[in-house]
DNA sequence: AATAATTTTTAGACAAATCTAAAAAAAAGT
DNA sequence: ACTTTTTTTTAGATTTGTCTAAAAATTATT
């Protein structure tokens, strides 16, 4: 039932996987080496030469000078490392009593730990939860996404109820600043104002009033309430 | 608080310290460069390139031909990595619900999971326990190891009365064995009697007799009740 | 004590994943 | 359309952990 078709990659092999998944999400049209490079702290002629490797497993389509895209498999994994992923973090964070800046680094060396069954029987211990505690969806066994209606902050209308869904950045940095300033996921938010000049903004938290800078902004999801 | 004087080790340089360690146990005098090869699955040429790398970490001492033994270092970092398998095989058992002959695979991953935090708070999480679903003694956060007074079914007396407090053997065919027959952690048994052929013992388990080999009994550990 | 057998080490090679430096292709600017 | 710049790839080297085969040291046997 378990771990019979198991495609068998290498820690580094799920890192270039994972890191080009989450760049199609915004370019799906191909990603760049450069870019990847980027995400993984290595050299542009380094990831070429994981390109190939994964090209021969069938995990990417790729050629030469035109970018990556994944294929169905190793969309299919990326999902299932994104899933462990975010699984354990809402573990660490439920659970464990982790605050939400400090699990992204330990789910980084969790997510690739092998077993099928212990991922399934995690979700079943955390009651199948479909966010982790940036307010990122959480995909199934099967890898569906349900994603929720949600946009940055700087595009809201003014005046309006929102609640606080979830952050774009998940850096310590971010995260640690949020939680100065008492925003976090659930939190009502209403835009008053925004400046011209430097397109901060100001903003109803929990009728408390407060400016954010325009890159906390563009940073932060919300929902209408 | 944490994470500032870790040594950092590669998974493969934690196997080797952890195997030692075990190895140790038995041969207090010095581990043979064969058994650690035989443990590892790997060749004693390989074990003796890592023995030289993991000397000059202060991990082991190590002279040429005489075997290898830990230092204070590496017997802590050894009962770190114990520390940790044995708290996820808790976690395993505990929380998720697997069965005690599917936990050690997965620990061997899991233990390599480098945050302290994470150990600290996971040993929480479990209420701090002292042994693992095998009835092997798990150390606490400054290494320390409760022993409890254990012998080998085979070194029964008769007619007394024990309970079974763990394995020697941990492996799957070893567990499931014991699963069909019945056998536990903290299921009474008393020894009736043995064959002077095949040194086979006749044993009663929670009052049910049972004929067992010599290497059945040679594997259990058991404690006057 | 000499020889045989076993264990351990050395020497040299290899695969994976990385790097630097140079070459090739693509994109951008004039 | 032709340069220049940027991006990407190739070629060759490096590190880690492994291997095989041969040499050296130790242990066992006669």
């Amino acid at each position: 039932m378990y771990d019979i078709y198991v495609i068998i990659m290498t820690t580094s092999e799920e890192n270039y996987i994972k890191v080009i998944y989450h760049l199609s999400l915004v370019s799906p049209k191909g990603v760049n080496t450069n870019a990847i490079a980027g995400m993984i702290d290595t050299k542009a002629s380094s990831v070429t030469d994981m390109l190939k490797k994964l090209s021969e497993k069938d995990l990417v389509s790729y050629q030469k000078y035109q970018g990556v895209t994944l294929t169905e498999n190793g969309l299919l994994c990326a999902k299932m490392i994104v899933r462990k992923h975010r699984l354990w973090e809402v573990f660490l964070v439920e659970k464990l009593n982790f605050s939400w800046d400090e699990v992204h680094e330990i789910a980084e060396e969790l997510e690739h730990i092998r077993s099928e069954k212990l991922v399934d029987k995690l979700d079943e211990f955390l009651g199948f939860p479909t966010l982790d505690p940036h307010g990122d969806p959480i995909p199934n066994a099967n890898g569906e996404i349900k994603n929720i209606d949600k946009l940055l902050l700087s595009d809201a209308i003014f005046n309006q109820d929102y609640i606080c869904v979830g952050v774009k950045n998940s850096s310590v940095e971010f995260l640690q600043y949020l939680d100065k300033k008492n925003i976090f996921l659930g939190v009502p938010i209403k835009v008053i104002s925004s400046e011209k000049f430097d397109h901060s903004f100001t903003i109803n938290l929990n009728s408390e009033t407060l400016s954010i800078s325009n890159k906390i902004a563009e940073n932060l999801y919300i929902k209408l309430r």
